[in-house]
RNA sequence: GGGCCUGUAGCUCAGUUCGGCUAGAGCGCACGCCUGAUAAGCGUGAGGUCGAUGGUUCAAUUCCAUCCAGGCCCA
């Protein structure tokens, strides 16, 4: 007869195959369906919030791998806190304005741009904003991420821009904004300035001069030698244009400079590593070095400027460097990015004397009215003729030049917006602010602090159309701010209405109240300024235009969880406007991530053409194994991808998965309102089982807590081959299989099994989302189980359920196994047995081992799944497995006696004693006594 | 060039808090078993001078210095 048909071999319609590609959508659908989001919502009402701020990923273009990796890292958050026993909404966010949505609009215009109007142009940049807002939202959505993508926010939507414009104006009526020249990249030829982006260089012709200034301070006192000199510092420059504003020239604090005896009755002071090339190519082949000077005692000595009757300051500059000239650089505050920034530590005017077309203005002597490149030629002939001049050629470099009208561009100051870092004590506030914050990793507080710390004032004004203007309103006589509490409601009323576009519409008396009056010079006509805002203000608001006005959200946010670079963009900015308007952070915590990078840990670019899209990987393996991949990567250090790593999660996904098949296709017939069993019914391995369970509860549990993510997947992994797959369920087949259906012993393990796949599902829901529904789908009915794994809780440890003294034996029975099985393996090479079954072991053991497997000598057999086993005490077994691992113990394998029972497989003495069933052993006999086949 | 960070088997991660037994796990790989989880399951095995060099020490993967490689942010 076929005895198969009596054994309780698995069932289920739970597919191996997981086909993510095809079914995470139609999930995601039912999902949508079901309004999944909103239940959640309704069921956690009342509870305790967890809110997690999303930082506004930029609308332009397609959503990239480190994206992904961002988005699924906060939607695990999301859900693992849900699942904890908070209310976790998530509001995701997208960041609108700025340049490069205006710099593509700009390209698809082309030459219309000219009649468009500044409207119709912010019109269409919107339309753009919404396009991606739109693409990315559907993609965010694909990777499984749960959030209110219905009702996103915007920084372009008008309430939002209302409270940008309103947080831009506490700074102003507190005293927190000021405005005062800057250099900027500025067209000539367009007569606009031009961000770094928009800048293109390309190898130009440039004059080269070598100008001396003289001293005049006499350094006699310290250096005796150049006593009654005439001492001359000697500087090197590519723009002479530049030289009518020289204010001051910079050395390197840490470099030696030397005084140089010309030969022809001059001292020149230049760094000493350069005087040999320097004097060689000045044509000086008779000179001698006098002195050698440290950079610190010429610091704060005056020169003569080389063209006019004013001084130039000698100051120390880091960013001087020996690579080319002569170590003493020429410096004019107003026509570069470190000419100013050393202008702002020594107090330096920021001079910049030329107007919007590039000429000179009346205020420069010679040279009025010329345009700076043409002027050049006649400054370097007017050095000539002063005798500041001592060497000129022509070199070719690197020029910046303008990305519309391919021009070059020059450096010039104009009046900028900036928020001080120091006189309303911003800095110090904030530097204090960082210190409340919880940095994970904790290296964080020290980047963001050191940022901080040295971080120049903040210019916050550009010079752009896409954005949210900086609404103020200043006095067109004396520049003094008008600002009141008055104009910032108006002005925030208006915005929220209209959006930011009325601001341009509106002129300056239409924006403010009728009897406004400049609180300093009593003038009564104002200025609208039309400058925006730097885009990192707009984001930076993000906690007050989000957190402060969604009524289920909470002030300060738990968590802001970006990108390491963010330091310095979003976790840097939102920190200021907070510690500016509110006096403090607006985080409790800020976690950042890695980069991601490829299989060589280098980055992903396009020109190295190392990029993995998401997209790729959704359609080859599906958004599970991407998320998988999130967890199992440590976030804190740059995290690779590659095809190797896809392939090495997708194999362990399927493990995984295939485990929790194997058990609910054990469960077909299990109902566990009815056939649940008692945990002190059950047998030792069941109850060492759910202690396991236990401690994968733990491990996850406290990983959740601490966002240890990777240390899930490994626990949870470790746990579904080592736990499981390998020991527990392989032991148990042959209980399931043969075991009367009903009986106590078959209901114990599946009453285990099914808090084993509940709890498995539970842990991986936040991470393998879309599969723990799955199975939650086909686990056993019962009566208040709820519509969506989703929905319920992640587990807590059962104390009942544990219980370290049962372990520790089982521990020990574990180690044993171990030894058995190698033991196993070298009879199976020796062709001595195949199947495990097929043995007879025979273990000897010292006294304390015997002592500690006796009371398990029954169920040896099963737990190492062989046939047969025999224990006994300190005999020396001829040629046994003699352990290395556990002292006294020594095995020895046989074939089974007895033949192999068609049925269980085992290899019994008693098969072929019942005349009724021959062929099967007497415990199979029993057990299919009663059932019907 | 500066600030912050990283570098343990082919891969993903443990471990080193205050330095100390043959540095662990899983995967992958190789070989074998099974065919009642089957495009599955089980077992065994081989893989690492813990980025390199120097120093401190009785002893360093662990501490210090330098260097190399890589990342983010500045310049």
């Amino acid at each position: 007869m076929d005895y198969k048909k009596t054994l309780n071999l698995p069932v289920t319609k739970f597919p191996m195959k997981a086909s993510l590609v095809k079914r995470e959508p139609e999930q995601l659908a039912e999902w949508e369906e079901s309004c999944l989001y909103d239940k959640i919502r309704t069921e956690s009402k009342g509870r305790k919030t967890f809110i997690l701020h999303d930082g506004p990923p930029y609308a332009n273009g397609n959503i990239h791998i480190g994206t992904a990796l961002n988005k699924i890292l906060k939607d695990i958050i999301i859900r693992s806190k849900q699942m904890s026993g908070f209310n976790a909404v998530y509001v995701p966010g997208w960041d609108c304005h700025g340049l490069p949505i205006e710099h593509n609009v700009d390209k698809e215009v082309g030459l219309k741009k000219k009649e468009i109007s500044h409207g119709e142009f912010r019109r269409l940049c919107r339309s753009y904003a919404e396009k991606y807002i739109d693409i990315q939202r559907e993609e965010f959505k694909r990777l499984g991420v749960m959030g209110e993508w219905g009702n996103p926010y915007l920084t372009m939507n008008y309430e939002y821009e209302a409270i940008i414009a309103r947080e831009c104006g506490k700074f102003a009526l507190q005293g927190g904004l000021f405005r005062s020249k800057k250099p900027i990249y500025w067209c000539c030829s367009c007569k606009t300035a031009l961000a770094e982006a928009e800048i293109e260089y390309k190898d130009e012709s440039s004059p080269s001069i070598f100008v001396k200034f003289a001293l005049k301070d006499n350094l006699g006192l310290e250096i005796p030698v150049l006593a009654d000199k005439k001492v001359f510092v000697v500087i090197w420059t590519t723009t002479p244009w530049t030289i009518p504003a020289n204010l001051a020239v910079a050395l390197h604090p840490d470099f030696v400079y030397a005084a140089v005896d010309t030969g022809e009755g001059e001292v020149f002071i230049l760094a000493r590593d350069l005087v040999e090339g320097c004097m060689k190519s000045f044509g000086l082949s008779d000179f001698s070095i006098l002195a050698e000077i440290e950079a610190g005692t010429l610091e704060g000595k005056q020169c003569f400027h080389p063209l006019y009757n004013r001084e130039s300051l000698i100051v120390l500059g880091s960013h001087v460097t020996l690579e080319a000239g002569t170590g003493c650089v020429h410096i004019a505050p107003g026509h570069g990015q470190e000419d100013y920034e050393a202008g702002l530590l020594y107090g330096l005017d920021v001079y910049s004397p030329v107007d919007d077309r590039g000429c000179f203005t009346d205020e420069v002597e010679f040279f009025n009215g010329q345009f700076v490149f043409k002027a050049d030629r006649e400054i370097v002939a007017r050095l000539r003729e002063s005798g500041g001049l001592i060497k000129e050629e022509t070199i070719k470099h690197s020029y910046p030049h303008c990305w519309r009208c391919k021009k070059p561009v020059i450096f010039r100051a104009t009046p900028q917006w900036f928020i001080p870092m120091d006189s309303t004590g911003l800095r110090k506030k904030a530097l204090e602010e960082i210190d409340k914050v919880n940095w994970i990793p904790r290296w964080g507080r020290d980047r963001i602090y050191g940022m901080i710390e040295n971080r120049p004032d903040w210019c916050v004004s550009r010079q752009r159309a896409w954005g949210v203007p900086i609404a103020i309103l200043y006095c067109d006589k004396c520049g003094e701010i008008y600002i009141n509490q008055e104009v910032i409601d108006h002005v925030y009323a208006l915005f929220k209405e209209h959006g930011a576009d009325i601001w341009f519409k509106k002129d300056a008396k239409e924006l403010l109240p009728n009897d406004a009056v400049c609180g300093k010079c009593g003038n009564d006509t104002f200025i609208k300024e039309t400058d925006i805002l730097d885009v990192w203000f707009d984001s930076g608001v993000s906690h007050a235009a989000v957190l402060e006005q969604r009524p289920d959200l909470k002030w300060p946010a738990d968590l802001y969880l970006e990108g390491s670079d963010q330091h310095r963009g979003w976790f840097h900015s939102s920190l200021l406007t907070a510690v500016g308007t509110r006096g403090a952070a607006p985080y409790k915590s800020v976690l950042t991530h890695g980069f991601v990078v490829d299989a060589k840990g280098k980055k992903m670019s396009k020109s190295i053409g190392n990029v993995i899209a998401p997209k790729k990987i959704i359609n080859q393996y599906g958004a599970e194994i991407l998320r998988l991949w999130v967890s199992a990567s440590d976030y804190k250090d740059d995290i690779r991808i590659s095809d190797n790593i896809l392939k090495q999660l997708s194999d362990a996904y399927k493990k995984i998965r295939n485990t929790c098949k194997f058990m609910l296709s054990n469960l077909y017939d299990f109902d566990p309102e009815k056939d649940t069993v008692l945990y002190k019914s059950m047998p030792d391995i069941d109850r060492f089982a759910l202690h396991r369970l236990q401690k994968l509860i733990e491990r996850t549990t406290k990983a959740y807590d601490q966002f240890e993510f990777h240390t899930i997947y490994h626990a949870l992994y470790n746990y579904c081959t080592l736990d499981l797959s390998a020991f527990y369920l392989d032991i148990l087949k042959d209980r399931l299989y043969t075991s009367p259906p009903k009986s106590a012993e078959r209901r114990s393990a599946q009453t285990v099994m099914h808090i084993m796949i509940d709890t498995v599902s539970k842990v991986m829901a936040p991470i393998l989302s879309f599969t723990a529904e799955e199975i939650w789908i086909y686990m056993p009915e019962r009566k208040d189980k709820e519509t969506s794994i989703h929905l319920t809780s992640l587990p807590v440890v059962n104390e009942e359920l544990k219980d370290e003294e049962l372990a520790k034996k089982w521990e020990l029975l574990l180690k044993v196994r171990g030894e058995v099985t190698k033991a196993l393996e070298q009879a199976r090479t020796s062709k001595l047995i195949g199947h495990s079954l097929d043995a007879l072991v025979t273990i000897s053991a010292n006294k304390d081992l015997y002592n500690d497997l006796h009371p398990y000598t029954e169920d040896l057999k099963s737990i190492f799944i062989v046939s047969q086993v025999s224990l006994i005490k300190e005999e020396s077994l001829a040629g046994a497995y003699e352990s290395n691992d556990i002292e006294g113990l020594s095995i020895l394998i046989e074939p089974a006696t007895g033949e192999k029972c068609e049925r269980c497989w085992v290899h019994d003495t008693s098969v072929g004693t019942s005349p009724q069933h021959p062929t099967i052993c007497k415990r199979c006999e029993e057990n299919i006594k009663g059932l019907r086949y």
